[in-house]
DNA sequence: CCGCCTTCGGGTAGCGCTATCCTATCGGTT
DNA sequence: AACCGATAGGATAGCGCTACCCGAAGGCGG
């Protein structure tokens, strides 16, 4: 109980060489025996451990990170916080990432590339250990800054099987085309695809929806209803009144984010349009709320939580060395009927 | 455009020294002059400024962690990510510190002391240049380790008095109170108090209705319906059903966070129970959505991004040792009456 | 006109680690 | 028995910056 007699000069921080003294042996089997580093001997291990112990020694980052110009931070880039979907990603990601010695610093990009790249500059100068960025689309510099920081990164969302690049998510495309496959098995015709935001996964679940209402004939452009304003749940609202009075003969709307399919459905409960009969009602997400619509809303479960921790884990591959085998995974999606269609 | 001749070994990182060798002077030199730190010749600092636009320089944060015993981060603790007031707290603290240089580093609570400490403790190692914390309850051992620190600190969405602590925030118990007397006001008799996950804020907000109720003979330990669950929409509609089932003659109900009580309208309409003609019922914090239910949510709008960019200006005070005014700071509350009372 | 105090550049010495090279020891060859 | 590669501990030299101290130069009162 009583301190360690020997202690580093007046900084009270008790580092290697602490520990290395207590141990009996060099700073650098200290370094080596914690790190695991090169083979050691497992009795001075031991002793080794045992001395840290003791001491209570915690290893400074600071120190670490300048000499081995690597720090333990994973720099994850997300456009937002105030979509659900990213929460869930980072809880996911976090949960991951800590128990393995890593700290996660978020990046909000508010999907603005400028901003991502500019995040993107400041996050290496600290030397990140990883990388975890949202989608694949991004400036050339950006990328460029990327590749050549030769930090490991992962991408987050979107599937992809171009070489040389790490993904985890889902084909956007595919998940947009089901939920409107399904919309046409329920014999809606004049299907609306109603988004804001208009990133580059929702453009994607657009043309996964275009491309199905062509294939039967019924894409119309005037179906498309794009604000690019953020996505909210007054918004969802506001468009879904909208459209229904430019074009009263649409029987359905695909809505790209669960928080626009929710201002619908109450939108539709306050002005007595009866959702499914008059108009089908479908989000995108499954965020919470959702399955307590009334009527309960019909979605697309995206994986994000999966998403999150298998992310992670391959990043956490790369950043040890290891093989990574599948360099791009694709997590699927669920559609989930409910009663708004 | 050509790269300079001088560059520091084989690394490619553009140093201080390089910086010191284009401008003519020593890397001290350098130091102060990027910092303001001390005086120097305006001259010199402006041949200084060119170099590094010459040269590109970035300071390297680890070394400047290490040498100067400070990092640049600043380390925010709160309990979640998937409640939006929170969410809203991080993007103000975001807004105003990042541009002062400053990362802002997240830890997630999970309302839970211990997790707390741990976080803390990792954090601590990074040698934040701040701190940002939720609420003024803790443990005592994480009371000890912010003390200890010496990391200037300042603590969100409580107000206080006590001398020695800088927060931002405003009474919960007074707001609590008054949209006690809010329902009060509209002739309720019989109001619940309905709330999830129990954390000490929410405690707060009880013991301003029950102070209410009891002023007025009307508190009754039945009225208090408290689930330690997580606070949810779903839940929310859940304890309304349950709350009626078991205590008809209730006739308000005011949750404690405004998830709960847009579930608790959503099961109305479900039930077919009028609201506010049966029922009144009203929420906190005034979430996204709650302007868009049916009927409209009565609720609490809290400042919290008042809060978090108040916050982080105090602390970038704390942080440059500039004079921090009033230690604490109350930003109020307002109440949004709207249909559903 | 001399001391004395202030101002401001620079040299020195680390911050606490790890990369790298060097050396000693040990078993297994031919 | 001399040789050689493999194994594992240690000494050395920084990583890129800043704290701290020193000393030269200038200002000013007595």
């Amino acid at each position: 109980m009583s301190q360690p007699a020997s202690r580093s000069r007046a900084t009270g921080r008790i580092t290697l060489a602490d520990v290395a003294q207590r141990a009996g042996v060099s700073p650098m089997t200290v370094s080596r025996a914690l790190r695991g580093e090169r083979a050691v001997d497992p009795q001075l291990v031991e002793r080794v451990k045992a001395a840290v112990d003791a001491l209570g020694y915690l290893p400074d980052p600071a120190a670490r990170a300048l000499a081995s110009r690597h720090s333990s931070h994973v720099t994850v880039l997300i456009p937002l916080l105030s979509n659900a979907l990213f929460v869930d990603l980072l809880e996911a990601v976090q949960r991951t990432l800590r128990p393995a010695g890593y700290q996660t610093l978020i990046g909000i990009t508010h999907y603005d590339p400028a901003e991502e790249e500019q995040l993107l500059r400041e996050q290496l100068l600290h030397r990140p250990a990883g990388l975890l960025v949202t989608g694949l689309e991004r400036s050339d510099a950006t990328r460029a800054l990327i590749e050549r920081s030769g930090v490991p990164c992962v991408y987050l969302m979107e599937a992809s099987d171009q070489p040389g690049l790490h993904c985890v998510g889902f084909s956007q495309q595919e998940a947009g085309a089901a939920m409107t496959r399904h919309l046409l098995a329920r014999g809606r015709r004049r299907i609306a695809f109603a988004a804001a935001q208009l990133d580059p996964r929702t453009l994607q679940r657009l043309a996964g929806w275009r491309h199905e209402l062509e294939v039967v004939g019924l894409y119309q452009p005037a179906l498309e209803w794009l604000d690019p304003a953020p996505s909210s749940i007054a918004l969802g609202g506001a468009m879904f009144e909208r459209l229904l009075a430019h074009d009263p003969g649409i029987d359905a709307v695909f809505f790209n984010n669960d928080d626009l399919a929710q201002g619908a459905l109450l939108a539709a409960l306050r002005l007595g349009v009866a959702v499914p009969g008059r108009v089908a009602v479908a989000g995108f997400n499954d965020l919470t709320g959702s399955d307590q619509m009334l009527p309960p809303l019909t979605t697309v479960r995206t994986p994000r939580a999966e998403i999150g921790s298998a992310a992670a884990q391959m990043l956490l591959a790369l950043m040890t060395g290891q093989p990574v085998q599948p360099p791009s995974v694709d997590l699927g999606y669920e559609l989930l009927v409910r009663g708004s269609t």
